[in-house]
DNA sequence: ACCGTTCCCGGAACCGTTCCCGAAAAAAAG
DNA sequence: CTTTTTTTCGGGAACGGTTCCGGGAACGGT
């Protein structure tokens, strides 16, 4: 194994010291174009290539962007992933992953680890078991700039990418209730999410407005999961009072209410309707196909990046915090049709 | 923001040097334990920790992985990537992704970051487009190993993980036959990746094991994209010959053929029958659900980063590299049941 | 009282790079 | 032919750790 090709062995070969050697790489003004000519010559024979870590230790500057997300898998956050990478990889940055698993223990070590690895700034969504975001403020103290996306924290001050949750629900409620649903459910997330209230009081707001009840055994909390949307759809459907319509916080929720529904023998949408929250590219693909608020995550990570970076490279605090508030888009399929049908 | 606290800065704190405070932090045998005490006391109090950085300076090691993969937005790799990740978190390490792009370029600099930025090791599944594989061996020789996972390199020799492409294919398509088709059409994936090839070869088997014809119309390539599955699907059903089942090389390539069936007015199965490779959980939501192969993609993830780890930490290349191949599950949903039908 | 150990600890080099400071040589000015 | 300025380069410190080497003090044995 060829040990790397350093500055001082350039030195040596030529015969001159390393500082100059380090001069002509960085095309200093104080070297000759002599001696530049022949540093430059041999670095490329010799296939040089500056060792960031050295750099890094110098300047406190790792190029390395930390993204935390509950799990890698989920759809939602790995095209958001996407959409990070895309960001950094053009403005020469790289993008360590790690995921809380919706744990607080594990979002806080991963914290931790971060700021130990001195990443140049932190790109989050946070878990929903988290009550408390003091590590995300300790870790922006040392000097760590974070920026949320999706599932941010209130309790901490920085630039947020989202979507108008609350419209999304306003509207998907709305169109719910035009399309002749009188008896509409909500599956909520877990209220420790921002995400989770404002799309429940969007889905409030648009009964209240339409003078329609709001019935507490009609909304029922859960995470953004499958198997526990499933769970919440047996628990609704078993009500004295069976909804008509049922929206979920998520189309995760929703996927599985949608095979507890087909499960139970249930028409949709005549029997009930339904509707999610993110437009992941299956929902187009079930049967009947779902309907749902769009959201771009692709967009909203690249955005989050962007941000990141405008934190990261102007040395100086922004006198304020921006919070991009990206527009939802209602995905209408067969799943919510009841007019039609 | 507080400089982060350094062993210098102890060392002037208790009025010893740094070597001391070294050597107390690492419980060296040749410090009295009274100092010891003090040093570590003081240590808790100023809440200090090692810099990573100047570790890997002195030693070389970044306790970093690198994986490229085609697109972390593909289910299967953003599986993959949490199964890393997970073993990754777990043994003190820390993931960077990189996607390819489907580039060969692009895999070219994402291999060369990965050198630059001295990651321990790096875990990659190929760009189909990648025809040449050099790159991948330049990097060994800088001395950082390789694991490959699902889509491999038979140009270079190092450990792999797969899953038994040939086999899960033949069952898959032996199914189709015992169901009743006769006239079988495959949808493979491009001819530079492996996997391709072994499923195409799986499928060509199980025909000729059935005394059943292998026709070149009834095969056609396609990129793993569900666009390009929809395309390839309309080709198919063009023929004067039609095919009544359609093996598809992947799940996203299913997904495209799924919908293109239902918009042209197929019933699946009774007309056509359809089978996909991977099942994603999304396979099983589809109407008529999706049969498939199903593919261990977390569990991958997670041998490929043991086996990665296994190579970086002990110092001589081992004597043989493995191969391990993980077993298929052939999972039989209503699009492939035309007996029952 | 002398010598060999053992116990603790400090100094310095090193990893790869940048940058400040000073200095020799060359060029310009007197 | 001095003196001053400019050009060009080398030496060393610094970043934050580890480790080799050496040395003073205490201690034990004769």
């Amino acid at each position: 194994m060829p040990a790397s090709v350093t500055i001082k062995e350039i030195a040596r070969q030529l015969g001159v010291s390393k500082s100059t050697v380090s001069r002509a790489l960085r095309d200093s003004s104080e070297i000759s174009q002599e001696t530049k000519d022949r540093v430059l010559e041999l670095a490329r024979q010799l296939n040089y290539s500056p060792n960031p870590i050295a750099l890094s230790l110098l300047n406190n500057r790792t190029h390395t962007l930390g993204i935390i997300v509950p799990e890698i898998a989920n759809p939602f956050f790995s095209t958001a992933i996407g959409g990070v990478e895309d960001i950094a990889y053009s403005r020469g940055y790289h993008v360590m992953i790690y995921q809380s698993h919706e744990s607080y223990e594990r979002e806080l070590i991963d914290v931790q680890h971060i700021a130990t690895r001195r990443a140049d700034g932190l790109i989050v969504s946070v878990s929903s078991q988290s009550e408390k975001h003091d590590h995300f403020v300790e870790l922006q103290e040392k000097g760590i700039p974070i920026v949320f996306f999706d599932r941010v924290s209130d309790a901490v001050q920085t630039h947020k990418v989202i979507v108008d949750d609350y419209k999304g629900a306003y509207d998907a409620t709305e169109h719910l209730i035009k399309e002749g649903s009188r008896r509409i459910a909500h599956i909520a997330g877990p209220p420790n999410l921002s995400i989770s209230r404002n799309r429940l009081q969007g889905y409030r707001d648009a009964l209240q407005k339409h003078g329609l009840p709001f019935r507490d055994e009609w909304v029922v909390a859960s995470e953004y999961s499958q198997s526990e949307g499933t769970e919440r759809a047996y628990q609704l459907m078993a009500l004295r009072e069976r909804p008509d319509a049922i929206f979920a916080a998520s189309d995760r929720i929703a996927m599985g209410v949608h095979w507890a529904l087909r499960q139970l023998g249930y028409r949709m949408p005549e029997d009930i309707a339904l509707m999610g929250f993110s437009d992941l590219s299956i929902s187009a693909l079930l049967d009947p196909p779902l309907s749902s608020v769009a959201q771009p995550s692709f967009e909203m990570g690249q955005q989050a990046a962007e941000l990141l970076l405008e934190l990261i490279e102007s040395k100086s605090t922004p006198a304020s915090f921006e919070t991009r508030v990206l527009k939802t888009n209602l995905v209408i399929r067969r799943s919510s049709m009841k007019n039609i049908s």
